[in-house]
DNA sequence: TCAAAAGTGTTCAGCGTACACCCATGT
DNA sequence: ACATGGGTGTACGCTGAACACTTTTGA
């Protein structure tokens, strides 16, 4: 990278972040998008963006904005990809760099996303949408298929405690196919990373279903064993 | 993302590229690095870089940075991660969108090089580098690791006519680590993407190696016939 | 004749996958 | 009693992994 003074004759950029956000609810994955407030493309439906702060870096940037969205902070969030065609955005010169985050339905603060008119959709059925968010909506549903296939980060799609077969409902929703029960279930337990509660879930079955929960510990014990996390 | 005012009040950054450049020779992987010709930090081992122009999108200032070093054209290139702590360069506010390259060492051109002290380092002996590049080293690293074994990739790195025992030669530069001569070959024959070629490398052993090309055609007949590239 | 790299098959174990029935309970 | 979702075991085939010797030829 070039010297002092080219610093200052480069060109220079607004710099933002689009936050893709996946709930999961009522046995789809979901999208959380807004209605845009300002020009261009006022009232188009939008994933929630906004600039990066001076001295801020780029996490904390779609740390802040998600939780502007949704009241929450500790959300898992990971960086995309970063977007720069000079003409992507009609209102100026922008570059975006996109985030993906993964939160649970039942913490969101809806007060919050009423200020952005938000909107749960899911995934096969979304608005258009502005811009080249299409793309950006499309790589993040392909990572996070990739990703939720070697790395426990379903989880943070469900609340604390969850049965195996909203667990299954979940890998299905993600991955848009039918998964065998008792293989899914196999292949999960076998990984030891899960804790069964002394505690049923009663709601969506005469015959109750043990809770369970995601296991750090455990998890990070069978990493420094060598093993892997994978789902086929 | 804000309205029309927001994007002039909002604060603007220089917006950068640095290239991670692998190339694979001498039975090992390599990375192009140059040496800085600016302050601060003059001197020091670098990434190749330079700033994104003002009507370029971001792969285009990639490749054109990338074609300053190396006088290459349609070079391998892939959006790594953004980097973006406000104080990553020690000189100014940056934010740099890092980039890996995969080239054919015998396609380079030297001169251009020269220009900016450049200079091929293994992987495993790296000099000190500036800023935050080691960190964007280390990724792009363990992206080719996981790219390679799951696209054909590798290829970019060969000449166009390569022997079997040099394709295995290079996989194991990438991983570290031995692979079975037969399970390696049976493998990437039967994926059928090979063409071998009526003609024998006799440089490297008195028996003479077939010579073989990546099959483009046949790679794209097994894609659409549902089956994946993959080395294990 | 020897050194150096090229080339080639088989066996075995483990794992992914397919598949169907009984259980517990509230209404 | 019955409807609804919860929970469980086995058999088979495929594939990944380990493993060693013969061939060719230039020096």
């Amino acid at each position: 990278m070039p010297g002092r003074d080219i610093y200052q004759e480069s060109e220079k950029f607004n710099v933002a972040v689009d936050c893709i956000v996946f709930g999961f609810d009522d046995d789809r994955l979901q999208l959380l998008l807004i209605k845009r407030m300002f020009e261009p493309c006022r009232d188009c439906w939008s994933l929630m963006g906004g600039f990066v702060g001076k001295n801020e870096n780029l996490d904390n940037a779609a740390s802040r904005i998600l939780g502007r969205l949704t009241g929450l902070k500790d959300v898992y969030l990971e960086q995309l990809y970063t977007y720069g065609e000079p003409d992507r955005d009609p209102g100026g010169r922008v570059i975006s760099v996109a985030y993906y985050a993964l939160i649970r339905t039942d913490r969101l603060d809806s007060e919050a996303g009423d200020r952005y008119s938000a909107r749960w959709f899911p995934i096969d059925n979304l608005p258009k949408l502005v811009f080249d968010h299409p793309g950006m909506v499309d790589k993040a549903i392909k990572r996070l298929r990739r990703k939720s296939l070697i790395q426990p980060v379903g989880f943070e799609l469900l609340p604390e405690k969850f049965t195996l077969t909203r667990l299954q409902k979940l890998y299905e929703a993600i991955h848009q196919r039918d998964i065998d029960k008792r293989n899914f279930r196999k292949r999960i337990l076998s990984m030891n990373v899960l804790t069964r509660l002394d505690e049923k879930d009663r709601i969506s079955s005469r015959r109750g279903a043990w809770l369970y929960r995601f296991d750090d510990i455990k998890y990070d014990r069978m990493i420094s064993g060598g093993d892997h996390f994978e789902i086929k």
